[in-house]
DNA sequence: ATAATACTTAAGGACATGCTTAACTATCAG
DNA sequence: CTGATAGTTAAGCATGTCCTTAAGTATTAT
């Protein structure tokens, strides 16, 4: 996976509305304004924030007649909760590593 | 935990230079020259990363003389990790209902 | 056919981000 | 004391983000 892919997920994640549309989606799918529904802000500003999550490829959408259904992605997500889990894990072996060398002495 | 916290913490992690200033902090502490070593980058810029790390609470440091070391802090990592593990989750439960209900009917 | 619904497209504006260079302060080494 | 080192502060600039309103298209309901 290149970085560019971890910068659009956590991007992605990093702002309040969006993060509340994935909670939201992984209720359930949801057309875009049922997602609009709990903000006040206009649909185009919904559009975009959704346009976000999918290309970070947290969501998938499809169209059918005039209504857009979105899908959480959740592939995506562990992708970003990997890259957290392995950083904690380097750190906590470095611990132990440290405690190790804290015992010998 | 309030969301902006959240925010902040997703945005830092949303730029690849920060990334990889949080891998090299979990092998262990680094001044602000190490830190800025693998970049070429001015060193203000490196400092203003460090100023997004620290606002995050992913990132601690403390002068000494004059060198500056930075620590990493897991327990923000940790947080965001919380995040994206109670999302897929509450997915992965929401996939369980649905597959008892198919097997219902 | 008409009107309402569900988006979509385009343009623009306020503010944030990620850098830069230049000039500065504080500390340590010789 | 002098100079090198480590970091800081300030200003500025190009680009990106998040929203808006206005005007459009395509589909469904009456």
């Amino acid at each position: 996976m290149l970085n560019y892919q971890l910068d659009r997920l956590f991007h992605a994640l990093a702002d309040a509305t969006r993060r509340a549309m994935v909670e939201r989606l992984c209720q359930g799918p949801a057309t875009v304004s049922e997602l609009k529904e709990p903000f006040a802000m206009s649909l185009p500003a919904v559009v975009q924030h959704l346009k976000v999550l999918e290309e970070a490829g947290l969501v998938t959408t499809s169209k059918q007649g005039r209504t857009r259904t979105c899908q959480i992605e959740p592939r995506a997500l562990r992708e970003a909760e990997r890259w957290l889990q392995h950083q904690r894990t380097e750190w906590e072996r470095k611990l132990d590593r440290l405690g190790e060398l804290l015992e010998e002495t």
